[in-house]
DNA sequence: TATTGTTATACTCTATAACTATA
DNA sequence: TATAGTTATAGAGTATAACAATA
């Protein structure tokens, strides 16, 4: 995922030859940009995510729909489409993975005969209580150059965008 | 995309009936990771770009590519990979598209045998003259509930995480 | 030997259409 | 008729291995 540690500019002021072949392009234009800048940032989250977060065999969205299950018990799977804007069809293999891992069970919706209410068991419940404190943490280090009050700011106008 | 308006929480500390199948999900744990976050905001940018840069037929990595190079000309494959973070096997096709629309040309690089220099062709410069004012704008619409100040500092802390 | 650009390929992610069973 | 869940499938996006030409 490319950490750049950035050799140090060490040019002053200058535009350099255009032909020159820098190490570094000028993406000036593209840091300016909400979007560019917020996708870079979800990158190496990500990677930090997917690193810590494989011996427990969890990508991203299973996470967030085992997090998602552990503060919402019963939850239907379209409601958990909603919360986290995916297609029902692609939630249907994954609900599948984690029931046949033992770590939710599909039980009958008390009120609606077509939906199926989505439990976590004592393993799934077990799980991602550890996931969540290992998820906390991997956040900290990835956004370790920020302090608590300007990851607080971040936060807040990232959801400023998407609330 | 889901623009989910939020119907006003209105209640003041009850956790509501597990079972009660809210419309909308408690999602509060998911809204405290900058992950989670940035890809949240990172889409909604995404919507807004997908719709206004569609007249020119170009993507958000075609219009980083074109971006770049016409900041950058002469940039070899090579120097774009990285300064996108995508693996030249990737880039391959969308250079070859992008040539086959005239929109950039390969020369032969000045100093290395091996490597061919991108420059943007009069219609490339001109294309992405246009496509840049556009995203400027679709990138101000998208994130219209931020002052100018919160853009920048909300794109000064995004850069703090991956620069 | 290392690097640039490339082919082929595979795996994941995301999207659409259509079906079933309930409401 | 509308909705929940599902199937099948198609299309992006992303990844690895291996090769030819050049350094």
């Amino acid at each position: 995922m490319a950490s750049t540690p950035k050799p140090a500019p060490a040019k002053g002021e200058q535009a350099a030859a255009p032909q020159g072949k820098p190490d570094r392009l000028d993406a000036r234009m593209l840091e300016t940009l909400v979007g560019y800048n917020a996708r870079r940032a979800w990158l190496i989250v990500s990677a930090f995510f997917a690193e810590r977060m494989a011996p427990y065999g969890l990508k991203q969205i299973d996470f967030s729909v085992l997090s998602l299950l552990a503060h919402n018990p019963g939850a239907t799977s379209r409601q958990l489409c909603n919360a986290l804007d995916i297609l029902p069809p692609n939630l249907v293999s994954l609900v599948a993975t984690l029931d046949s891992r033992g770590l939710i069970e599909r039980r009958p919706h008390p009120h609606d005969g077509r939906a199926v209410g989505l439990h976590l068991t004592a393993a799934g419940e077990a799980l991602i209580r550890e996931a969540e404190q290992t998820v906390i943490q991997l956040e900290a280090d990835a956004s370790a150059k920020l302090t608590a009050r300007e990851r607080e700011t971040l936060i807040r106008l990232l959801q400023k965008i998407y609330l």
